[in-house]
RNA sequence: AGAGGAGUGGCAGAGUGGUCGAUUGCGGCGGUCUUGAAAACCGUUGUACCGCGAGGUACCGGGGGUUCGAAUCCCUCCUCCUCUGCCA
């Protein structure tokens, strides 16, 4: 969430950032918040002295007894009692008031980065750069969700059956292109220094708050209630709150993780046109890199992760174009995201494959991720995470852009961990 | 899952109602000594909030309670250890 001396040092920024954003009500919510702020200071002081009045007494007392003044000391306890029901009273008031603060202060998105778009839908998102050439298929070309089945290579109505809509089983070669991809990624990743974790795929609600999945977005995810676990939508969650409430040294910088999760996402009311075969699903892989860097290293940082994800995609010869979201389309707790596409020539539409985003402090600020610089002093780090790369799509595009009359070949890349070439 | 035990500062480990944010040791940082280093000695060493500052407040697993006063007593939740049970 966004840090109440950000608001009030730089009001006119933040205001602009969010109104960038379309964000209702910006100036009202931002003076609220301020206000807030000022009354929680004013209570705290009342309640300090107040406290420290009784503090004081408390001690008078201990001296009294121990010195076998019983009298007197019965005599001050009289003088307590009016004090403590006082400093119930503003304990209670700024616990109020600094629930309020945290109330408004959840519903505020982060303050884009001064490079990113006005807009208010995908339409207006900027397009960065495009790579790779669009295949040119034979009219009878098929898209995946025909190719799948042609080849029995991942079954949805198996998935129907066993789970529900948006569950595939993945088959014979499909099930090891799956499993080709998540150790060629994890593979890159390690070449590029990031560090494997395998972390769990259920959180506690602590940790949807760390990185933003709650309050606001429950529905998008699945929930074991029993036992009041989330299933996660993305590694991100569990990996990034691996960091919550530490305090790392200048000299860890930077994090780099990676992990391979399933993803859950419940994406209620999504269902339509464009979503189907392996367009929007359920549950699907990824591999997650999670960066956590220096304040001023982080904007370097977003550039390496976008440019790694490229080079993901270079390998795997698909073409792809590179946005930088509009105001309209970033995430809630993102200052900066770039989407990546790759083309799916069947479909005829660019997928989105991976997102990279840079948090700057909104979220560590939830997750109290700090580190302490050369200065000795703590501040907040910055976290950034972008898929590296997300399956099903990729597969898509892999099994439309090279289908020929014999099979689909696969990309050279991925040969040593198939075994095979053709499907 | 049942019975018992335990959770204290970076780590180890005291403290069972009063002046304890907390003895001590190790580690870290600074210094003295030394050509340099080690050893020894001296000092320093948590986080957050409020305050220009002096200083104040809170935090001894989380939350709640008793009390003038809680690390210390009570309730509850979480986690870990031991034994029993179950299980990949």
């Amino acid at each position: 969430m966004l840090l109440v001396n950000t608001i009030r040092e730089n009001f006119e920024q933040v205001l602009e950032g969010l109104q960038k954003r379309n964000f209702p009500h910006a100036e009202a919510a931002l003076h609220q918040v301020l206000e807030l702020d000022k009354k929680r200071k004013e209570t705290q002081t009342e309640r300090d002295n107040l406290q420290a009045e009784s503090n004081s007494i408390a001690k008078e007392i201990g001296m009294l007894m121990k010195s076998g003044k019983k009298e007197e000391a019965e005599k001050i306890k009289s003088r307590t009692s009016e004090i403590k029901s006082q400093v119930k009273l503003l304990e209670d008031a700024y616990n109020n008031i600094e629930e309020d603060l945290k109330q408004i202060l959840y519903t505020l998105p982060n303050v884009p980065h001064y490079s990113v778009p006005k807009g208010k839908s995908a339409d207006d998102n900027e397009i960065v750069l495009e790579h790779g050439s669009i295949p040119e298929l034979h009219a009878d070309k098929l898209p995946h969700w025909e190719l799948i089945k042609k080849y029995d290579i991942i079954d949805f109505d198996l998935g129907v059956k066993i789970a529900g809509a948006g569950f595939p089983v993945y088959k014979g070669r499909g099930a090891r292109l799956q499993r080709a991809l998540i150790n060629f990624f994890l593979d890159e990743a390690m070449k590029a220094g990031y560090i494997e974790v395998q972390p769990p795929i259920l959180v506690n609600e602590d940790s949807g708050y760390g990185t933003g999945q709650l309050p606001d977005k429950e529905g998008q995810m699945y929930e074991a209630t029993a036992d009041k676990l989330y299933l996660i939508p993305t590694a991100e969650v569990p990996i990034t709150n691996m960091y919550r409430d530490v305090i790392l040294n200048e000299a860890e910088f930077p994090i780099k993780n990676v992990g391979y999760t399933p993803c859950f996402r419940r994406e209620a009311g999504s269902w339509g046109a464009h979503v189907r075969g392996l367009n929007r699903l359920h549950q699907f892989d990824k591999v997650e890199i999670v960066q956590i860097v220096h304040p001023d290293r982080s904007y370097d940082a977003l550039e390496d992760m976008s440019s790694y994800v490229q080079g993901l995609l270079q390998k795997l010869e698909l073409p792809y174009r590179v946005l930088r979201l509009c105001g309209g389309d970033m995430g809630f707790t993102s200052a900066l995201t770039y989407d990546m596409e790759v083309y799916s020539a069947a479909q005829e539409r660019w997928l989105e494959v991976s997102s990279v985003s840079n948090f700057e402090t909104y979220q560590a600020n939830r997750l109290k991720l700090r580190f302490k610089g050369e200065d000795k002093k703590t501040q907040l780090a910055h976290t950034l995470n972008g898929s590296a790369l997300a399956l099903p799509r990729i597969v898509a595009s892999i099994l439309e852009n090279n289908q020929t009359e014999d099979g689909i070949k696969m990309p050279k890349v991925l040969v040593p961990y198939l075994g095979f070439d053709m499907i």
